[in-house]
DNA sequence: CATAGCCGCCTTTTT
DNA sequence: GGCGGCTATG
């Protein structure tokens, strides 16, 4: 590492980089550099005599990850440092510390869908309907009580109300299932680390030990269980760095505590604080809509965002007939962009929920415009993945129910319902895994000639392979794939063919890449893994993605889609004011990832779910500062799905430059569609104002004033 | 025991 | 609109 590279970093971030000993709170905003201070610092440790193997970063995704690996690299300081997720490092510690966190080491991760299938079981096994006890529903406050480090024993004692009761069964069915089967859930993960650090004091200690010098990226993103983990982890040296803006919460929704950042110094007394202000990024006019649009937001420390670059073009608010209209009308602007030379990978476009990628995506293919779509887990959710991974999960954790069942008889081998029902009959009995009982099918008197065959060929072929659990992974999927018949199934779905040699690619990157190959280390970290992970930022293709999945990334254009009232901010936060702020600063962090060139739309109206709908453009468009009046062209806009004009009362037309109402939260007012309803906010935009309404129909809408025609009561 | 077709359910964001 | 589960049929 060469002195001179430190010259390029300000004054505040140097600041950040070399405070080497003690808490240190970095309050960064958008494009203030953090990544790279958070990477110089991993340096800087190192320069200063710390051994890299001493240091740990943890970080958002598995991606952004990658990439600290990478820039740590290319700086100069050796690898050794462990990079990962909370997730990941989890994992490993409790694959280390398996036997006194209670549990097996080579345990399954279960995604959402194995947890669906899961709770599903244990709500039908505790007699509850499920229109009450929806799987989502009690996944949810399941989740919410392993983020807080509730466990069955502790949340039985404290359950007093019905529905507590009921959740104590279901959480303790649910628990019980995944225990028969050796899994663990994502939350699980992060409870059973942090118990573990918190129950017995030499893991404590001797992780403290390991990890000297820890930094946490994103940390208003934590968990009250990840923050348990930091600060055990933590408590043994007080080497704790981390990095976050409260602007940019965005995942309250899985618990994520931003008091977790907002109390760091009451956690860490002699804490230090660093503010990184200023932005490297974003021209000084996308800046200014930034910081009107978080300034509306009540729970928040006041922070300004200093711009850097001069002011640049202005920022675009498109008023679209309806999402097709709006599709093409980006299409075209991306083409126009091309032919000026633009990349196709500095641009992307932003939605709120992935259904919204469809009609982009139709447009854009039209268009002709090469495109891919950061998503979830898109892969990894594919039926002949989902296949293959499930006879890998059988080999590395026999255990593995769920996994077993979905490959028991695909492909068809003669091992009918009828027979499976017997074989789980007898596990349940006899308290084995259903993988045991398959073994010992042979004696059971109920299960036909035919089957028990079918069975033992089953057994031989599995205990054949498992034969191959250490070493390299890729060969192992090869051949998982031709032994299992899979490959002469899949023979005639060429897409599916095509995944299935993905897999095996990526599986030989791992191979690569890993000092010790083994199958369960790989599954365990593939069940961590995203396809947002795998977004490419080399091709030259325009991104598509989740306002959420646009966290910590930055392009030279940025195109925010669906700014309507419903969709975002969305229906489901609209209620809450809490949730209502987030959604704000969701749309704050789309914002601040335009380093140019920033186009923001909504259209009139929207099909959703098969359904044609009036649209409203959403509150946040007039909180942005800049004029907009949807009404500017020859489009007439009602506060309503009504097409009638009520012009009759406010007879004046030629009303735009006068003021409007004006209306306080709590009042109550009258609409001639939606009837009574409370004030819930008042945004005074002279003759554009616009107020919030709950109504008394549990509709709560964003309308403008001029049309609305509300009466006070 | 396998397959096709139908019905009903859910549908925000993700490690 | 899409998927998973169930049923009826071969």
């Amino acid at each position: 590492m060469h002195s001179k590279q430190y010259d390029q970093l300000t004054a505040s971030q140097k600041k950040a980089v070399f405070h080497i000993e003690g808490p240190l709170l970095v309050l960064a905003g958008p494009g203030s550099g953090k990544t790279r201070v958070i990477t110089y610092r991993i340096a800087a440790l190192i320069d200063s005599g710390v051994k890299p193997y001493n240091i740990c970063a943890i970080t958002f995704t598995n991606k952004a990850a990658e990439e600290m690996r990478q820039r740590a690299i290319t700086l100069g300081s050796s690898g050794g440092a462990h990079i990962s997720t909370f997730h990941s490092l989890c994992v490993r510690i409790l694959r280390r510390y398996a036997a006194i966190a209670g549990i097996n080491s080579n345990f399954s991760i279960y995604d959402a869908s194995d947890q669906t299938h899961c709770i599903k079981q244990a709500v039908k096994d505790c007699d509850l309907d499920t229109t009450n006890f929806s799987p989502a529903r009690m996944l949810e406050a399941i989740s919410t009580l392993k983020n807080n480090l509730t466990d069955v024993d502790s949340f039985k004692a404290q359950a007093d109300d019905f529905f507590s009761k009921k959740l104590v069964n279901v959480y303790a069915h649910y628990q019980k299932l995944l225990t028969e089967r050796n899994a663990l859930d994502f939350d699980d993960l992060l409870m059973k680390t942090a118990l573990l650090l918190q129950n017995s004091h030499d893991v404590c200690k001797e992780l403290g030990n390991r990890f000297k010098f820890l930094l946490i990226d994103e940390y208003q993103d934590t968990n009250h269980a990840q923050y348990k983990i930091a600060k055990l982890l933590a408590s043994n040296h007080n080497n704790i760095c981390v990095t976050g803006d409260p602007d940019q919460s965005i995942y309250r929704w899985r618990g994520a505590d931003i008091r977790n950042i907002l109390a760091f110094e009451e956690d860490w007394p002699d804490a230090t604080i660093v503010k990184l202000e200023e932005n490297f990024r974003s021209t000084a006019n996308i800046l200014e809509i930034a910081d009107n649009l978080i300034a509306v937001n009540q729970k928040r420390k006041q922070k300004r965002l200093i711009p850097t670059r001069p002011r640049g073009k202005d920022v675009v608010v498109e008023v679209y007939e309806d999402e097709l209209q709006e599709a093409h009308g980006i299409a075209a602007e991306i083409r126009k962009l091309a032919e000026q030379g633009v990349s196709l990978r500095d641009i992307a476009v932003f939605y709120r929920v992935n259904s919204m990628s469809r009609t982009i995506e139709e447009a854009f293919i039209r268009s002709k415009l090469p495109y891919q779509i950061v998503r979830g887990v898109e892969f990894y959710g594919r039926k002949e993945i989902r296949d293959v991974l499930a006879y890998l999960k059988i080999l590395a954790n026999p255990n593995d129910q769920l996994a077993l069942l979905r490959i028991i008889n695909t492909p068809a081998r003669g091992i009918g319902k009828t027979t499976i029902d017997k074989l789980r009959d007898y596990a349940d009995s006899h308290h084995i895994s259903l993988y045991e009982s398959l073994k010992r099918a042979g004696a059971m008197v109920s299960v036909s000639k035919a089957a028990k065959a079918n069975i033992a060929t089953f057994v031989n072929m599995t205990e054949q392979l498992k034969k191959n659990l250490t070493g390299p992974v890729a060969s192992l999927t090869r051949l998982v794939f031709d032994q299992s018949g899979l490959a002469a199934f899949y023979k005639p779905d060429q897409g599916a063919l095509e995944n299935i040699e993905e897999l095996i690619s990526a599986a030989a990157i791992y191979d690569q890449q890993t000092e010790q190959p083994s199958l369960l280390d790989y599954l365990q970290q593939i069940s961590l893994f995203s396809d947002a992970d795998s977004y490419n930022t080399t091709v030259d293709r325009v991104a598509l993605m989740t306002l959420h999945a646009a966290k910590g990334l930055e392009f030279e254009n940025v195109f925010i889609i669906g700014l309507e009232d419903g969709l975002l901010p969305h229906e489901r936060s609209i209620e809450d004011r809490d949730q209502l702020e987030e959604e704000r600063r969701l749309f704050f962090v789309g914002i601040t990832r335009a380093k140019t060139n920033l186009h923001i739309s909504c259209a009139q109206y929207r099909t959703i779910r098969g359904q044609l709908l009036r649209a409203i453009p959403s509150q946040f468009l007039y909180e942005l500062g800049i004029n907009f009046a949807p009404s500017a062209k020859e489009n007439h806009y009602d506060s309503d799905d009504e097409e009638d004009d009520d012009a009759d009362i406010t007879d004046d037309t030629d009303d735009t430059f006068q003021e409007v109402q004006k209306f306080t939260s709590g009042q109550l007012v009258w609409h001639k569609l939606f009837g009574l309803g409370r004030v819930h906010e008042f945004m005074n935009m002279g003759a554009n104002s616009v107020v919030v309404v709950r109504f008394n129909t549990g509709q709560t809408k964003t309308l403008m004033v001029k049309y609305a025609n509300l009466s006070k009561q």
